[in-house]
DNA sequence: TGTACATCAGTGAACGCGCGTTCACTGATGTAC
DNA sequence: TGTACATCAGTGAACGCGCGTTCACTGATGTAC
């Protein structure tokens, strides 16, 4: 039975959140299409109503995770952008992080995946780069420096929490505690 | 018909090498054990004579990825050590690199998938990266300080090209680029 | 505003396919004497 | 060293399974008048 335009919307949304947690935490290939589709509240078949295929949900799903993963970056007055940027690396460098791939950062959960998809996949996920940069250089010196900057510390972060979870926990700790600011100079 | 022991162990090792290559480049998911035998010039059939399952293969394609890709850090003389850790880092963020995962780092390659693997995997991948870092460390402060900055050196450029195979071209660059070292003290 | 009809979101069965793994078989190799 | 037999590496067919995707169907929604 047909659903109104809106609960169509409604419907797309909940895809796109349950495919946004259920890739990070499995892989791309760890979640099927009923699997996502389960989560979401609905059978399989529907939807192809609303996405072309697996891959285009994903560059879907990558939008949303990045928007929601930059945004206490980019949200707050920019006087505080420093200090939500310690925060922000804080979380990111945390066991919590690292134990909980599902609510967590798109590029070390699903890098590899994308590096191998669709050009259509790559660019959501460059967008996705470029606003997380662009938090973290909130603030920070205004020639091109502060972007180096900013790009090298997300590498980091990054690098950081791939090993981290792909280790044993005692060198897990060793690596996020060796990544994690040592002075205020961080 | 049976061959040879030495036969045998010489069949071995053209799967692990095969698999080392095949699961850089495309994934774990993304080689199937028939991929995987006939680049060793095999049929599938024979491959459970060699390994229990294909993450056994994983773990030991885990192990002679790390050893091989570490080799240039650990066996040169302690005196040009940090002249091959700066060839390393410098191959590391290269547009080569970046092109061909196959031969490249492990760890970028398959640090999700690994996380989500079996303890068995997931201690062949620790060793690995303890290889690494250790190579990394080679030369330095004697001192914890010494392990701390090869750990996270190795952070960096891991999450570089984790993130610059899944960026478009340009941004690549700009990453690669910014992590690279930018002056002699690096 | 009401009516008649076209549209289409969601369901659930079905499809073709490739996967990891198993197995009977072959015949050369390993081993016990 | 030679012989007789057991072992087992590799082959290729076969298995069960889950996947992405398609499709006929239903009936509520959207729309043209």
């Amino acid at each position: 039975m047909r659903v109104s335009n809106a609960e169509k919307e409604r419907s797309r949304e909940r895809i796109i959140t349950a495919a946004s947690r259920l890739f990070r935490a499995g892989g791309v290939e760890g979640a099927s299409v009923g699997d996502v589709m389960r989560a979401a509240g609905m059978t399989h078949g529907g939807f192809y109503r609303h996405f072309e295929d697996k891959e285009a949900l994903l560059a879907a799903a990558l939008t949303a995770a990045f928007e929601e993963f930059a945004r206490p970056l980019l949200e707050g007055p920019a006087a505080e952008a420093a200090a939500a940027r310690n925060e922000f690396r804080t979380h990111y460098l945390s066991e919590e992080h690292r134990a909980d791939p599902a609510a967590g950062c798109p590029a070390a959960a699903l890098g590899p995946e994308v590096a191998r998809a669709r050009p259509e996949v790559r660019a959501a996920f460059s967008r996705g780069v470029e606003r997380v940069a662009e938090g973290l250089a909130r603030g920070r010196a205004t020639s091109g420096e502060g972007g180096r900057e900013a790009l090298r510390d997300l590498a980091t972060l990054v690098g950081a929490i791939v090993l981290a979870r792909a280790v044993d926990d005692e060198l897990a700790r060793a690596i996020l505690g060796a990544c994690a600011p040592d002075d205020a100079r961080r």
